[in-house]
DNA sequence: GCCGTTTAGTTTCGTGACGAAAAAATAGAG
DNA sequence: CTCTATTTTTTCGTCACGAAACTAAACGGC
């Protein structure tokens, strides 16, 4: 079953796309299949045969006795085609400056574990010796564990090298290449906001959008944009879009950023500088953000001029971009919950009264759900064989 | 031969694009456009035998006496293709409220003649009796004349129905039907923004590039958004983008389009509104521009808050969307020689000092590019079956 | 309970697009 | 004139696909 799972032939491009459909949207029959890949039924007799041999699909069983109630119709019931989730297991890592996020996730991108680790080096060979550690803890429980995904802050080229990374002051590190060597796994290096929105668009918000945006807040500020269900890929990926980002010429100088950058205005150790700057004391963000929701006037004008700040960066994406749908994500988005109507003001004030409202969701992240966006990148290149990027 | 050119049978996909690689990257050997699409030798001869034989395609000729050098290897030299731009003609219009515009294209998307006729009217039946004389009086010089492009500002639906024209104050004329009845020939009915955009990608500014933006300006703003290669399409199209898009919402009230709004701001209307209302007399754009040019401190103001409001829009393009070049088109674009110090420094305020500068293209364009954008949609629908959008 | 009806999925067969490789064409070099 | 290099053509085998006939599995009417 294992020997068998572990000889997954390559897939075919048709294959592939089958394999998508149903991993995205759900059980489907093959009929269902047909229609939406615009192939005829005698395809995905063939199609599917392989793809359930191999155990990557199964005909959705019923429970023995009885079926669920019918849809009505009369004819041969269809047979709904499933994913086998738990056929294969992924791992994924964040790596911060401070920490190590890893997680496993089966097929589905369902998260089933989960460990962090401090990281007291930014040394590659010891994070991969630490990460070769997290691999070999994680094989015990999930010993089919098939390919790792990697997550950092910075340039990736090729899906393996780092090419440049502020956090960990790396410089053209073929970290992929480090950690396959250790754990003898397929491994997936990527940006982190690119993993993050390639996990958000197949299984989270974005799933079966065309348009989406991904906005994120945290150490730096990070956008992903989904055209066509496709991430839009170039060549600002991970190299700090965000700083460069002017929201306001005027607005606050912070050591990170350009003055008045998003990540000046945004990033929570931009906030926290100006507000310990300001009050003479260390504070962590989430007492930030508690002072300035009790009404404390020092820490208020810090928030309230990133919220404008927010609401003139997501007015603009709006304006440009017409996405579905704006998930803002990261550590840094507790900023909405306290000065959200700011924010919902800004956005009004530079966008037409008549234009659409946006739908802009939130979503209360942390690093693990960074971590489980790398292993969904390594779903997507190691099974199905995604190659772009 | 006119009864052989029209008997092109519809191409596959595989034709199409060897059709579309010869005609936007010039002439090209079978084994060049081998590499550049992927395909086996052995595909390029199968395909471009029918090309060649339809009249689409020709090898190219080298004068008969004498050879072009050698590029300095020996073997069988290559046999360049190239499409033979005259096989076919076309027309493209561009209807405004006052005039319709109108050319004749070759396949290559050279103009080779153009007329223009005032408005009296705005009737779908009598405008399309117009374009159907326009069409009947360049039949005389082209009687090869394949197929008809139409332009208009507003939104378009299915490359056929006009759904709404505020210009015309059309709702759901379904002018592609109305014309094709009197000429007998094929009609792309499209926006005029969509269309000039596809032009330039193809055939001018934007070709070859991946990433490419077209901003116009005129009686209204204008956006085309590249991407990949492909023009992005949203339901935006046509919908008055501009009058909704906020640029300072502190900027100036004209009739047209939100206070402060790209329309308010930067149209020609709007600027010719602001102007007249200062000098209390009318006064036309070049004479506007002219004014301001010599220091008039009235025209002056208007002109510089247009400029400034033109670099914030090129600077959060650029922000948003990384195009590898801008395009500045349409009727408005004397600004830019008049005002393009302050355009400049306002793009560089909103920018990163050390981000890519901007490749900013002014094009200086009248109606009849607009009209030869509404051509090349033709080309691409009719004769090489592009479908999308 | 048997039989038509209906819908889902399978099998078979023919077509067509493609690549690999051999062959032909066409040049320069010696 | 022959050899070699390079492009293009031809030939042939493979494979993916759709069409259509066929089988499977349900329901309902009698």
């Amino acid at each position: 079953m294992s020997a068998l799972a572990a000889s997954w032939a390559p897939l075919s491009p048709a294959e592939r796309a089958v394999a998508i459909e149903v991993l995205m949207h759900g059980p489907l029959s093959r009929g269902e299949i047909a229609k939406r890949l615009d192939l005829s039924a005698g395809s995905l007799t063939r199609l599917t045969k392989p793809l359930i041999e191999s155990g990557l699909l199964v005909e959705e069983a019923w429970p023995n006795a009885s079926r669920p109630a019918r849809t009505g119709g009369q004819g041969r019931p269809s047979q709904p085609l499933d994913i086998v989730a738990e056929s294969r297991y992924f791992a994924g890592f964040k790596i911060t400056g401070d920490a190590v996020y890893g997680v496993v996730t089966t097929l589905k991108s369902e998260v089933v574990a989960q460990r962090t680790r401090p990281l007291g080096t930014h040394d590659p060979e010891e994070i991969a010796d630490l990460l070769d550690a997290f691999v070999q803890d994680f094989s015990r429980d999930f010993p089919r564990l098939a390919g790792i995904g990697v997550g950092v802050g910075g340039h990736v080229r090729g899906r393996s090298t780092v090419v440049d990374s502020a956090f960990l002051d790396w410089d053209d590190v073929p970290f992929a290449e480090l950690l396959e060597r250790r754990t003898g796994l397929p491994v997936v290096v990527e940006n982190d906001v690119v993993a993050l929105t390639e996990a958000e668009t197949w299984f989270g918000a974005g799933r079966g959008l065309d348009r989406f945006v991904v906005l994120t807040i945290g150490a730096g500020i990070g956008y992903g944009l989904v055209i066509g269900g496709t991430l839009v890929r170039g060549a600002e990926d991970g190299h700090g879009l965000g700083k460069r980002w002017i929201i306001d010429p005027n607005g606050p100088l912070t050591p990170d950023g350009e003055r008045g950058s998003a990540v000046a205005l945004l990033s929570i150790p931009s906030i926290r500088y100006q507000v310990q700057a300001a009050l003479g004391r260390e504070i962590d963000y989430p007492g930030i953000l508690a002072l300035a929701a009790s009404g404390d006037p020092v820490t208020g004008r810090v928030i309230d001029e990133a919220a404008r700040g927010l609401g003139i960066l997501v007015a603009q994406i709006a304006n440009f971009a017409m996405p579905q749908k704006i998930l803002l994500a990261g550590e840094g988005v507790g900023l909405v919950d306290v000065a959200g109507e700011t924010i919902q003001r800004t956005i009004a004030a530079h966008r037409h009264p008549l234009a659409d409202p946006i739908d802009l969701e939130t979503k209360v992240s942390d690093f693990n759900d960074w971590a489980r966006g790398a292993a969904v990148l390594a779903i997507q290149v190691l099974v199905l064989g995604k190659t772009d990027g």
